[in-house]
DNA sequence: CATGAATGAGAGTTCATTCAT
DNA sequence: TATGAATGAACTCTCATTCAT
């Protein structure tokens, strides 16, 4: 029976492993040349397999692609969900610490951030299955939620301006997406170098100071 | 001759007015299926021409596409220049004014505007011509530069306190592109009401209040 | 404006002489592979036109199937419904009469019935479209009634001894359906000649018989 | 030896005994959703087996079906014998004890035959091995000509009217085939109840009324 | 200038079948 | 004996684009 057990565990993980392999390959490519332009093909002969074997791994095309930015999303739902209920920190210690937070969200998986805002801000929100969107929206609205409550916790310590909550979550979430979307988007006509964490830096002390109470 | 010189001049007019009449069909469509959603056969039916016809006013699909991004672009550079250099107007003026020309802007052409971000954000650049993504770029440069002249007239008038004037352009992008797509993104789930002007608002005011000098 | 009319009256003629060109090659090709072996290739080629060109004509490979199918369907139909509403025939002159009909029918597009019964005994039905299912039963049951009215006739004249009318015209149904498979599925060894109407009209016969009143 | 033998016998009943296993499974799939529509996989699943292992059973997915549709046709048609040979009894006791016989075939295994004369009457046959294809015209032709000796027996006995016995056996024959298919057919789109044995019992005591020697 | 008809190229997906284990 | 994993070959269907008229 041991030898039973042994066997479907690497059973397991080798399919974890086709799994990964198949959407790093994926990842790589839905970056480099877009969604709509990466086939089935592509994929499977970056991960060295045949297309069919993709299909033993992932449902469909959309499942494969959604499978990568559920991933991500919940990491970063899960991390902010994490500094919201630091108990230790204040709410302007806490804005200080969302900084380094996206930086090491943004280092966690680029690739794969970018194609997240890049799905929300595109086509693929309209063509995926309902149950997708869902998930997407869900985790979505918990990071939203984790944000505003941050800058709950600082109204009613007195640290900030008395502005919704909510709103401000949201301005934060823009700053972020933007921020993402626009530096990729300089870096594709001039890759040098990665200024993002730089104007993240700055967009929230900015913010920072714009929202503290005198 | 005279006729000649009528003949071309109508010539001209109905040209114009064909273009306009595809370009308004596709930018209902990209917006309410996106851009690769869309085929010519649609833009075609709702322009009430045959698909064959579009190609004589556009070289293909992508140039279509293009086409209704710099129309936009051009107009925001030239919003965004004719307020930098706006004489009556100290640096904080300009900032407020800011505000609502943002937003005029989007209202300008809603359709197109969030078409151009997603445009930025997604597939469709890597899929560009290259001379197209130059137009794009230059535009969006020189918008660019009008916003970071805007904080160098404020720095320079001891308003704002002293940050790389480019960066602090960037920010304005990259809230207004954010904000844009979020608000958007948000519409897709719950086509209630449109926030865009309150976010935006508050996110300039609270950066305002954040570079202000002291 | 005679003009006009000229060319929209081509056209018609142009279209429907397509989808004949394509009904015909399908007919042979169902005929010749059956339906799940035969691909749309096949069926382009042999009409010599693209694959995709089918698809300006049916919506897809079903939609194909069943036009053929509809088509002699309600041919038969229209038949059994002239012979049962005839003036001038009694119920035995009709059941005579019957067995040249069904022959008629089957010359008319052997093809095609023999694709009909395959159909209905196949396959086919589970995948089809309940539109189309929809549409076939309606114009089968319409078949069955006319028979059925004829055998009542029939009892009501006192020239048939009383059966279920219902009944009665099943079998007759289920004779004609049998026929034809069978004699096609011996040809298919064999393909000599065709003994279809002898088997038919020996089996009308012996029916006509078996139910005189005394 | 003994041991050897053993082994033998059982490994012998452990085959029949996964055949039987496969079988089963793929009769019911095949009459659920169709021959083509039912894969491999689906078949391996019902079975409690791997994909794989359907294989070492069967040549492939048609020897698999042809099996199925051969061992039918072999009880069908050692019954039809069986009753030709039958001392005790003349034509017309035959005729009717075919009524019961028929229906105890049908009830035998009613998907099986219904998949038979799906076979008969679809794709099926023209993409057999020629082989399959030979055994089962072999064992439909036996079938045939016992059902044409009954006749025979008849007509030498002066109980039926003289007609080619060959003929009257293909009219039972399609009769039998119709019925089912009909009624099959029927009860897809109402699966109520089931009037096969009426109408088959039916239209074999209207067939005998019409062939009785005055 | 405008179009209806046509198509080449390719997409995603399925599935009977094989093979290393 | 049995299997999970893998695949080649095909299939249906789509769409940007062209061309005769």
């Amino acid at each position: 029976m041991g030898i039973a057990e042994r066997r479907e565990r690497e059973r397991d993980l080798q399919q974890k492993i086709r799994r990964k392999q198949i959407l790093d390959a994926a990842k790589r490519l839905f970056y480099e040349k877009g969604f709509s332009a990466t086939t089935i093909e592509d994929i499977a002969q970056e991960a060295e397999l045949s297309p069919a074997a993709i299909y033993l791994y992932f449902k469909n095309k959309d499942d494969l692609y959604a499978s990568l930015n559920l991933q991500l999303l919940e990491y970063l739902s899960q991390r902010l969900e994490g500094l919201y209920r630091e108990e230790g920190l204040n709410a302007e210690e806490k804005l200080e610490t969302l900084k380094d937070l996206l930086h090491d969200v943004f280092n966690f998986d680029p690739l794969i951030l970018i194609n997240l805002f890049h799905l929300q801000a595109s086509d693929g929100l309209k063509n995926l299955s309902p149950e997708r969107t869902n998930q997407l929206n869900k985790l979505a609205a918990r990071c939203l939620r984790s944000l505003a409550n941050i800058f709950e916790q600082g109204i009613t310590e007195g640290r900030f301006i008395d502005h919704n909550p909510i709103a401000l979550g949201d301005i934060i979430w823009i700053v972020f997406t933007g921020a993402v979307l626009w530096e990729e988007s300089k870096r594709m006509t001039d890759p040098r170098k990665d200024y993002l964490k730089q104007t993240l830096d700055l967009a929230i002390d900015i913010l920072g100071r714009g929202i503290k109470a005198e």
